[in-house]
RNA sequence: GGCCGCGUACCCAAGUGGACUAAGGGGACGGAUUGCAAAUCCGUUAUUCGCCGGUUCGAAUCCGGCCGCGGCCUCCA
């Protein structure tokens, strides 16, 4: 099986063949640090963690690195408004954010570099296009001569000269060109001393799209294989990085351009400035979608659509995912009811246990779930089509049920039959931690005070006794009375078991 | 105005020239199971893929036009 992947330099999928055989360099751009992190900015950590994972599956050595901007114009005007240094709000939007994606999962990143601590890379960059007559300096500022590039507009599909140039007023009476882009920005005297760096023009600081440059030329190198983001990102931001990287080095720079889709509300784009926005940007903050849902369900929810596509953020869709998620959580549970062993503890698949058996009852099985794995591994090949292979985890979540129902395993003694679901169980696993799910037991939403399990076996006790003398008013109204208060019961084959509604 | 993307059932969402079935999830309805439920399983819910043309033996899929929604061209993941 090949891989293939979009391509937004070429507009149609490509056979992915790394630039170096067997190792592969991604660059994501992160974020800006100087607000707190929203929903929107957890899509292309989460979908690039599972486009990492799944391509050291497929045995690439991988490397991925994320940048965090932490000098800009926007750190600078926030600051002031805080009346704190800007590396203070840096780090502490960039330690919000750096947690929310941990507990999303995404720790797979290998470098998390930051503009700051680029300079002396920096200055080099805008030295060597200045050297190669690309770039010019006017006034303290060095802006990058978009004439000195061809092929400018190559990824945006666009040509400069047809944009809308004239309604950009920008304090640039200093441009040659309106499209000339800032490679450096002279420092103005109000601005902070921690954002005023030395450099052969004075001081001064980074323009927005040169760290991007420097950054992956260090840890990646002058040609990479993955260079990723927002689509919003495509013009200018990556539009110019491959203008600056390719005139600088004159050679390609990044081989495959992947672009994901942007999470909108109420049909607009999440961070765009407009009132209704501004009112639900509180919401939509990942601090706060965290203390509502369990970071899997929000890993679920984005993962559940291929990333090109936008997603639409809603109370009812997340609650509409937190039921599909469910029916693993349940499945995991019966199995480990019936095979009395912990799912979530690592242990042989189907493939490793079960390659060669005679049996041909167990045939039928195992030849279903392994057709399920191969559509999820297809649909994984296919630009990363996470939509369709969650929809494999299902059918193969529904062919284990079965099976368990058909076996009875949950009452009667069948050490193959529970071999053989323990297994497929592990299968199934072994798909869904490509996609950064159960791969830990999620934590109880309860307490964990051992007094509520104790009351809960007495009620359970008390109601099974009214059930056998059949005075079920009585036994409905427990369950009722459970019920209101969050607490369902089922009474199963093998007994009553107990859920804490969340 | 230019460039780009999207439009598949009640909702979410795969599929992008022919097979298998237009996947899968949520919801609804029916059945098995259950004392009744819940859970699980089985079945039903798109003869049709925004609209109109065209190419083709064959189109949700390719081409053209139109309509609707959104993004970018200024800061954006």
């Amino acid at each position: 099986m090949s891989l293939r992947v979009y391509n937004t330099l070429s507009q149609e999928k490509e056979l992915f063949e790394p630039v170096r055989p067997g190792k592969v360099g991604i660059y994501l751009c992160g974020p800006t640090v100087y607000k707190p992190s929203h929903i929107g900015h957890a899509v292309g950590p989460i979908i690039f963690d599972t486009i990492k994972r799944y391509l050291v599956y497929k045995g690439f050595d991988v490397t991925w690195v994320v940048n965090i901007t932490d000098v800009d114009d926007k750190l600078i005007v926030e600051s002031k408004a805080q009346g704190t240094t800007v590396y203070e709000l840096a780090d502490r939007i960039t330690a919000g954010y750096l947690e929310a994606i941990r507990q999303l999962g995404v720790t797979s990143i290998d470098h998390l570099p930051k503009a700051s601590e680029h300079i002396p890379e920096i200055i080099d960059m805008c030295r060597r296009l200045i050297d190669k007559g690309a770039a010019y300096v006017s006034g303290g500022d060095v802006y990058f001569d978009v004439s000195a590039d061809t092929d400018y507009g190559k990824l945006s599909h666009r040509k400069p000269e047809e944009q809308q140039a004239g309604t950009r007023e920008l304090a640039s009476g200093e441009k040659r060109n309106p499209g000339d882009f800032a490679l450096w920005k002279a420092s103005k005297p109000d601005e902070p001393p921690e954002v005023q760096f030395d450099s052969p023009w004075g001081k001064g600081r980074p323009g927005w799209h040169i760290e991007c440059s420097a950054m992956s030329v260090k840890y990646l190198g002058e040609t990479f294989d993955i260079h990723g983001g927002g689509m919003d990102l495509m013009f200018p931001h990556h539009e110019n990085e491959i203008a600056q990287s390719e005139t600088c080095f004159d050679k390609p720079f990044a081989k495959y351009w992947l672009h994901n889709g942007l999470t909108r509300f109420n049909t607009k784009k999440i961070s765009k400035s407009d009132q209704e926005m501004a009112r639900k940007m509180g919401e939509l903050t990942l601090t706060h979608l965290l203390s509502k849902h369990s970071p899997e369900l929000l890993r679920y929810f984005i993962i559940s659509t291929h990333y090109r596509r936008p997603i639409e953020f809603s109370d009812e869709e997340i609650a509409a995912k937190k039921k599909g998620l469910d029916t693993f959580y349940r499945l995991f549970e019966r199995i480990e009811r019936a095979c009395r062993q912990d799912p979530y503890q690592d242990g042989p698949t189907l493939e490793q246990a079960f390659s060669s058996t005679e049996n041909h009852a167990d045939q039928s099985f195992i030849r279903e779930c392994l057709d399920h794995q191969l559509r999820f591994l297809e649909a994984m090949d296919d630009d990363f089509n996470t939509g369709g292979a969650v929809g494999s985890l299902f059918e193969m979540a529904t062919t284990i049920n079965r099976f368990i129902d058909e076996w009875r395993l949950e009452t009667e003694e069948n050490p193959r039959g529970r071999d053989l679901a323990m297994a497929a169980v592990q299968t199934l696993r072994s798909l869904a931690r490509i996609l950064g799910l159960f791969d830990q037991r999620p934590p109880r939403a309860a307490t964990t005070d051992h007094l509520v399990d104790d009351l809960m076996d007495v009620l359970i006790a008390l109601r099974a006794e009214a059930r056998k003398a059949k005075q079920y008013t009585l036994a409905d109204l427990v369950r009722d009375r459970l019920k209101a208060v969050g607490i369902s019961l089922e009474d199963r084959p093998g007994g009553t078991v107990w859920r804490r509604e969340s």
